[in-house]
DNA sequence: CTGAAAGCGCTTACAG
DNA sequence: CTGAAAGCGCTTACAG
């Protein structure tokens, strides 16, 4: 039964009610195999009876090191990051390690305490997805020995391992499917900002769908000011008020946020989507999903992605020196739904 | 510049680098307002100057207590628990403290880790959203004096703060709504668990909707064995088989999963949704709003919630014994989308 | 306002 | 396998 003390039990009162060392129980809780059995259990048996839960500060501190990894990401209402957390938590606890979780809310200075934050903790190692190139974050970590591991990011030949999607393949993907569909007018929507790299290389995946017909299918590309609902609808205002004939008739969004705000608008101008009409988005978000006819999208592979970056921080962490930087490239894959199903073929 | 040593700067390095003792730069860091100007700000230069990060475990276990705050959620993949996060992320922030987050994904002894790992932590205080009896995990935290404020749980009279949405207006405004549309038979569609407080306090709230139509509306229920998309889909194909003049034309199934399987089913035996029959689910979780038309929901404010939920723990935690343990019920809100929108009135 | 010193609770060589 | 002791990096009374 716990202790009726009004101070909580720490390792001396552990090893004094056990009759050993505060050493011994220390070898107990991170060493056992130095321990013979029948100390080990009577260590145990005095935790358990004074309810003992070590203070993992003073452990941290005293090992010169803790047993969390960092993991901080764009935004947690963005249900990919959700799943990277997943992925991240289920291969950090194989391993006996803790992850510790932050959002940064889209937000570059929140990111920049968030990682603060974990640089202070002593972090063994961050999984970092930002939101733009962070390499002075980066590097304040490194300095104090902590490896990071990029996600959803790519920075380039350098010092930082990364896990990213394969999305000039995304943008294939998409291509491909309303192609298949029977789409022959093809439109790209994207932002107006060029150096987002997912953009350009869906746009570039996209492209390559359209080149392997070999002229039966059309491409053109609208580029509206952000990646917004609001700029979906705006899109469709544009594509509406050309006939019916010259119209695209095969939509790729380069976002589902993007094509959610586009089918709404669409819808209300009367086009039928997915009769007239196909669109899909890219990225599979469910908080975009939304819309008055569920979304075809081009999903990635979060959770993959989470622990495939894990892998390479712990790799890193457990040979910081023999460690070679990767990069890994995760594929994606088609998630048909409505938008995209039914669509009338052109019967040219 | 930062200095090219090999270890990286400690707080004694600071104090010689400006000149000081080593409490003068704690003072800087944790009571500027104890240090003159003048030294403040030469303390502040060598910081930067070395690129000081204070070591947050040697803080935390000599100031005897860390400046974080714990939140455990049932599951991050359920976006109400994100919004709470957030809340409470920004409740915290406000003062100065620390948000740590950790999901359960709907596994009570993964919950009980993450308690435990914030317990290790020494957290000031924990956000506890647990996914049933907690009581223990609570105890254990209490005994080391960190405060518990429960989220979306009502632990009854007793121990601890607990923030709750009013489950009982939730079904009411369902209800409400629905009659509102011109429904005059309305389903509840309910879990077999007698024993989940949400969905005995919904179908309350939706008999007190009825009742206040003194008779003009009829009332019924179906119990199915889960919770899941699938249960959804069972319910849907018993309510179909009954012929259009004698089933509900309303329905309130007690979560949007639940919703979700009703009507994708519903649809594809051939009913309208919502031309016949207006279908609308609770809780607004964006994970399952993937359904052929948007769905009608009661929403929570989660933001709302985590944000009410870290006011309590704070004031706890800043005065123990004073602290009397609060209720705040939180009044949910109707979010009207298609799936009742266009209902057509029985023209009796 | 500033400094010297004790101490937070644990871990880890080091001897036995 | 076990114990005594130094030390992890900071904070906080306590004197000056």
């Amino acid at each position: 039964m716990p202790r009726e003390s009004d101070t909580p039990p720490k390792l001396r009162d552990v090893a004094l009610h056990a009759g050993v060392s505060m050493g011994t129980v220390s070898h107990v809780l991170n060493h056992p195999g130095k321990v013979s059995q029948k100390t080990r259990d009577r260590v145990r048996a005095s935790i358990e009876a004074l309810g003992f839960v070590r203070d993992a500060n003073a452990s941290s501190l005293a090992a010169g090191g803790s047993r969390s990894i960092g993991l901080v990401v764009i935004d947690l209402a963005n249900s990919m990051f959700v799943d990277v957390a997943l992925g991240a938590q289920q291969t950090a606890r194989e391993r006996g390690l803790n992850l510790l979780l932050a959002g940064s809310q889209d937000d570059f200075e929140l990111q920049a305490a968030n990682v603060d934050f974990f640089d202070e903790a002593r972090v063994a190692g961050l999984l970092l997805a930002p939101m733009r190139d962070s390499s002075e974050q980066i590097q304040k970590l490194r300095k104090r020995g902590s490896p990071v591991v990029l996600v959803n990011y790519d920075p380039g030949p350098g010092d930082d391992c990364c896990v990213v999607v394969d999305n000039e393949q995304v943008g294939y993907l998409a291509g491909r499917h309303l192609i298949d569909e029977g789409c022959d007018r093809l439109l790209f929507v994207g932002g107006a900002d060029p150096s987002l790299q997912p953009v350009a290389l869906r746009r570039e995946g996209l492209r390559r769908a359209v080149r392997e017909t070999q002229g039966a299918v059309r491409f053109e590309e609208l580029r509206v000011a952000d990646l917004t609902e609001a700029s979906g609808a705006v899109a469709a205002g544009r594509i509406a008020a050309r006939g019916p004939d010259t119209r695209p008739n095969g939509v790729v969004a380069v976002t589902d946020t993007l094509a959610a705000g586009f089918i709404a608008q669409m819808t209300s101008l009367g086009v039928d989507v997915p009769g007239e009409m196909a669109v899909m988005g890219c990225d599979d978000n469910s908080t975009a999903a939304v819309t008055s006819v569920t979304l075809t999208t081009v999903a990635m592979h979060g959770q993959r992605m989470g622990a495939a970056a894990m892998s390479l921080l712990l790799e890193e962490i457990g040979d910081p020196d023999g460690h070679l930087h990767q990069r890994v490239v995760v594929e994606p894959h088609l998630v048909r739904r409505l938008s995209t199903t039914g669509f009338r073929r052109p019967t040219a």
